[in-house]
DNA sequence: CGCTAGATTGAGGTCAATCAACGGGTGTGG
DNA sequence: CCACACCCGTTGATTGACCTCAATCTAGCG
């Protein structure tokens, strides 16, 4: 019932796309219901098999969202960014968290209960709409996910990663910074901090410098190899004539 | 417009997940812009990068949904069955497919304009709501299969496969069929056919034995250690107190 | 009966994981 | 200011899981 906080970050909170085309009544309901979270980096913020029933949206900071199996290994599955959700954390039909979500730094999180959610939905044919979007692309990013892990090499998976990123940052720049630690990259590609380091030499040959945490082409084509369908969609390389998506 | 043929199948069309309490004149719009295709085993419905412009439903049969590289190596995302849709196929977004779809026998499925579609969603707040149920399971689908592939060995990853069939059929029976080719589940699990069948024989000393397409198991718990909480959830046995994921 | 596709078995190779040691920052306390 | 510990990342040596290639077996079918 932080309302007078929520009303501070109500530009933040309106510009989402989830929110998007949402009248001003809906979104009242639905913000005077949630609540404000904040929460010191590597805090907790639900557990797989716990009751989903709530349901998050990050204006500030980053957090993970991850599985882990009885031995304590983590499969990171993604890293969610100011601004985005992670429906696809809830089940619609089983009510329970499926993964787990760590804060990664100090975050500042709106919290709004699954049950307000729905209500809306009812009133609201567009939240229905911007919720299918939001987990259609989730399930996207899932699917390139999958074909990453069984049909590429970690070297590939490295590339393809680094491709996004230099996308991504959309700028003209050749050298760029890793977003995170390498560790913590080496897990979301599923592989030991060991390969990320010996992989990279390998990419050091092909003119894709990694030095600390700066990241460093050759030509804006240096990680072309490793890009696919998906990814093309949104490089800006694509409309140049020697793009394999080029069409 | 073959709308006779439609009404022949009307009944097996209305029960389906995605028209779940959907009123008959949204139902009459949608059946009488969508049209019935059959095709013969083997054949494509749709190929990875192509114009996403049709949904389609299935009435007779089953299909599989994959991803293929250059070098021609498939990686099965799912299999479809009778009465399912795969709306994960398509982007919200980009329009196009990222998979390709191919029969697996002789199918008959229902073909429905993306556009008819999006028409009827913005006319009923059921359909969106029930688009949004399907690809939020699938989303759960495709992170436990990523799970699996990350965290799993391949026997384990046999042994989970195994048991969601037993799961599945929810008979009492301790034998059962497979449901395809050994080949295509283990792709489906990735891994080689060859691999799938060492693994096999590792299995057998569980109690777990597969003898040509019919796999027996010992007694109803001997595929529990395979479990994990989403299968759990589906899981009649989930009662037991021995149950890992009983609470 | 022979043909063929799918499944199995064996031998050998490969990629990434594991185990262990080391180096370079960073922070803390004396 | 230096000594020390600690974390992260790197490097080397080895192991192991799965793949590859090839031969063989089996079941189904005309």
């Amino acid at each position: 019932m932080d309302i007078t906080e929520i009303q501070k970050n109500l530009d933040k909170l309106k510009v989402l796309q989830l929110f998007v085309g949402i009248n001003e009544v809906i979104l009242g309901n639905i913000f005077s219901n949630s609540k404000l979270l904040r929460l010191k980096k590597g805090e907790t913020l639900f557990l797989q098999d716990e009751q989903a029933d709530h349901v998050y949206i990050i204006i500030e900071g980053s957090i993970k969202i991850f599985k882990s199996n009885e031995e304590g290994e983590e499969m990171l599955l993604k890293v969610v960014k100011v601004g985005n959700s992670f429906l696809e954390a809830i089940t619609f039909s089983c009510k329970k968290y499926t993964t787990n979500a760590q804060s990664l730094e100090d975050i500042l999180i709106l919290s709004i209960p699954v049950k307000i959610l729905n209500q809306n939905i009812q009133k609201d044919n567009r939240l229905a709409t911007n919720m299918l979007t939001i987990v259609g692309n989730s399930s996207q990013t899932l699917i390139a996910k999958i074909e990453q892990l069984t049909l590429k090499t970690s070297v590939q998976r490295i590339g393809w990663f680094l491709l996004r990123l230099f996308i991504e940052k959309k700028g003209k720049d050749k050298t760029i910074e890793l977003p995170y630690d390498k560790s913590l990259i080496a897990s979301y590609l599923n592989m030991k901090p060991e390969t990320f380091s010996r992989s990279i030499k390998q990419l050091k040959e092909q003119g894709i410098d990694i030095a600390h945490n700066t990241i460093s082409i050759k030509d804006d084509f240096a990680l072309c190899e490793y890009c696919n369908s998906y990814v093309a969609s949104k490089c800006p390389n694509i409309i140049h004539q020697d793009c394999r998506h080029n069409n």
